[in-house]
DNA sequence: ATCCTACGATGGACAGAGTCCAAGTCAAGA
DNA sequence: TCTTGACTTGGACTCTGTCCATCGTAGGAT
């Protein structure tokens, strides 16, 4: 899976040395990093890169849907580029761990007409929580 | 349902003028309200009121369980008052408009046990996005 | 009814996450 | 190679929330 850097070319979303590195942090499955995190591997790659340029390409990475924005606590949002695979979540309420989960079901199948007030649903989103085998 | 101040006095909380109001605003069903539209709200009845002490009175009513935090987006935290009684949430990814709404199933039985890594679940929060009539 | 004191309120400083902007730099097409 | 519009930079700024020393007061004791 880890045609990212190939997905974005042929978009033609323009090639610099940081939108790469970013990129490339990010690439690969289970990877749940807050814009910092990114920010800090990116920087041990290209030791100059600025937390601006991270947010932008972060930015535009969800724009254009290859990543996904997660805010599993209040903190900082994390970064999901598994995007293509539709997942929910699993999060430790103690140390903020954040696992991949396919639950069988479809949350959005449950909700039943007189419940949708009008709204136009696009997506149901599940967060799992609870302690992960480490912190219990 | 507006007896959340019997409740508190009930369960011994000290009762102050600030802690009043707070829980005032906060009473009723379908509010989801920031710490600071609380906070305003809270002024408009006790104009020196400050912030830090809407966020306090506010911690304590979540360690109670009176009032659940929601996070919703990114931004700021809400808080839902209508903890006993077990819902999501359906939200408008545009104006950031929140219903509570009570799907059928539990989500929580759609998790097999291949799927919990070892962690000892607690919850299911599901949140429905999408756009709400005015923003549609 | 008054006094005491521990608990609560205050506000200002601080911290973390994220956005904005003007100026400088560079990818990629001509 | 040149050109130019898009990208990057860093610092200032905003928003949300926390911390802390000091002051005030709810509510039990007298």
């Amino acid at each position: 899976m880890s045609d990212l850097l190939e997905r974005l070319r042929a978009r033609g979303w323009r090639m610099t040395s940081q939108r790469r590195v970013v990129a490339e942090v990010l690439d690969g499955d289970h990877v749940h990093l807050t814009a910092d995190e990114v920010h800090a591997r990116a920087a041990r790659r290209l030791p100059e890169i600025s937390r601006a340029t991270v947010y932008n390409a972060l930015g535009e990475l969800v724009s254009l849907g290859e990543v996904k924005e997660v805010s599993t606590d209040g903190r900082a949002k994390r970064y999901d580029p598994n995007a293509h695979h539709p997942h929910q979540h699993l999060v430790c309420s103690a140390c903020g761990t954040v696992r991949d989960v396919h639950p069988t079901g479809n949350p959005l199948a449950d909700l039943p007409p007189d419940q949708r007030f009008g709204f136009s649903i696009s997506e149901a989103e599940v967060t799992y929580r609870g302690l992960c085998p480490s912190c219990a």
